[in-house]
DNA sequence: AACGAGATTGACGTTTACGTAAAAGAAATG
DNA sequence: CATTTCTTTTACGTAAACGTCAATCTCGTT
């Protein structure tokens, strides 16, 4: 008798409506038991919203997700299907290691922005010269 | 009189449509000039372009790229701008800090995923078992 | 002059990921 | 027991980011 949840625990806990957690039943991410009518989430419910919420802000479509998660469920699949995955795997590692890169360059982008903004109010503070004319 | 480019040429660079890059053109992503009606794409119009799709790859919006955009020509703006923005930058930091370790986790996964196939491909292939029945 | 290739501006269509409202049943509480 | 409080399903609505015609326009060629 382990942990359970009703379906506004995890809303609640993930910030996310119980609205998106019927949605993502619905697509099949996260299908969760249910005590007569209403939903109710196992811990199993809750690693797998977890995920899914980690590969939407990865940028995953719900459709991908679910493709991961059935990949995960792929204990006696067959030879082309594997293959496939693999394909689909390498394509997606390629694409976040291009994204691991562009989250760098960001990070440094906005630290720069950040650092600038930052020296211009603190100079804006101890300026003498009460805005005199915005031109540089 | 440095290099100019067509709308298509872009487009077959970055691997985007026409459509796309006019798209852009409406949201005030890219505003090209125009020779007569046609859209003449600079230097630095490929950069605008570059740069807004890096920001696609992770997940902001077009309207998000754009504030960026305007940022960056945010040479002479006024004190709460200044202090709204340098907010917006902090929260944007943080969920870049948060994708950066996503992308991580995922490609360990997926690494794990990508050995296992992997492994269980070349089994199938040095099995002596000639595939007797699907059924596991 | 005719023609095909590529450009333009509408403008409606489509997909994804939910939002939102409606109608109705179960469950806890005063 | 009546009233909130949650929950359910059903179903239409919506915002973002283009897709997809359709109707022109304008070149460079033949």
């Amino acid at each position: 008798m382990s942990k359970t949840y009703t379906i506004s625990d995890l809303a609640q806990e993930f910030g996310v409506t119980t609205r998106t957690l019927r949605h993502y039943g619905d697509q099949g991410l996260v299908t969760p038991a249910r005590d007569g009518i209403n939903r109710i989430y196992s811990h199993r419910d809750r690693v797998r919203l977890k995920l899914a919420l980690r590969g939407k802000r990865l940028g995953f479509s719900l459709g991908e997700i679910r493709e991961l998660f059935e990949l995960h469920d792929l204990a006696g699949s067959e030879r082309r299907q594997l293959e496939e995955f693999s394909v689909k795997l390498e394509r997606r590692r390629a694409q976040l290691e291009q994204q691991r890169e562009d989250v760098e360059v960001m990070l440094n982008e906005i630290r720069f922005f950040a650092t600038q903004c930052q020296r211009r109010l603190t100079e804006a503070d101890t300026s003498k010269t009460p805005v005199s004319d915005s031109a540089a």
